[in-house]
DNA sequence: CAAACACATCGAAATATATCTATGTGTCCA
DNA sequence: TGGACACATAGATATATTTCGATGTGTTTG
């Protein structure tokens, strides 16, 4: 129940970059550390935060702090919806259903 | 039917960008000239054809030549199928379904 | 409270992208 | 066949994005 209109632009950039999409499939489904992802990705941990930060920006990751860390995990039902209203906007005639729940 | 499975890189970086988004939605169920498409757009003519060319290595548009003038319209079921593997790859938990036809 | 740790933000440099003007390519018609 | 038209491609410039090292912020612990 996301209640935020992702705007599309913003959703597409989101997932425009190797990296990020490569972020979001390792928190798909679990929930990771910063320093986790910083090791799976081998980038820098600034740039692991700036794109978290894009991908915060545009609703597709939720995130929550414990002690220290902070933890990530993929928004699904937002990206999810996102993908719907892509599919809205641009393949109106082709019938993609999400199961509403 | 859809052959070519569409690389999620190259379809969220041809969706990220506002103009192809505008070129998009005014090719959507039907078929408009470039010259169209640049009337519409305000942008100039090889800005538009640049787009275009990026939209259809993304293979989000059809093509297609009548005298002079070339034809494009969006792909949807591409379209459909792409939006399909992201939600398929990044929201796995969400029941998203793509009525096959 | 001070030090250590985890993460975020800043500022700079390199790279990628969007846009334009100029020019090339393909098609039609007189 | 030559000129006009529609579109594509090339080259240049401005802007945006990605990435890093340096530093700031918040949290825990000694």
């Amino acid at each position: 129940m996301s209640k935020t209109s992702v705007n599309p632009i913003i959703f597409a950039k989101a997932l425009a970059d190797e990296t990020r999409q490569k972020i979001m499939s390792l928190c798909c489904c679990k929930w990771l550390s910063v320093s986790e992802i910083v090791e799976a990705t081998h980038v820098s941990q600034p740039t692991v935060s700036h794109h978290l930060s894009i991908l915060r920006a545009a609703n597709l990751v939720n995130s929550r702090r414990d002690g220290k860390q902070v933890f990530y995990s993929l928004n699904q039902e937002a990206i999810a919806a996102s993908c719907c209203q892509l599919a809205d906007d641009f393949a109106p005639e082709i019938d993609l259903i999400l199961s509403s729940q």
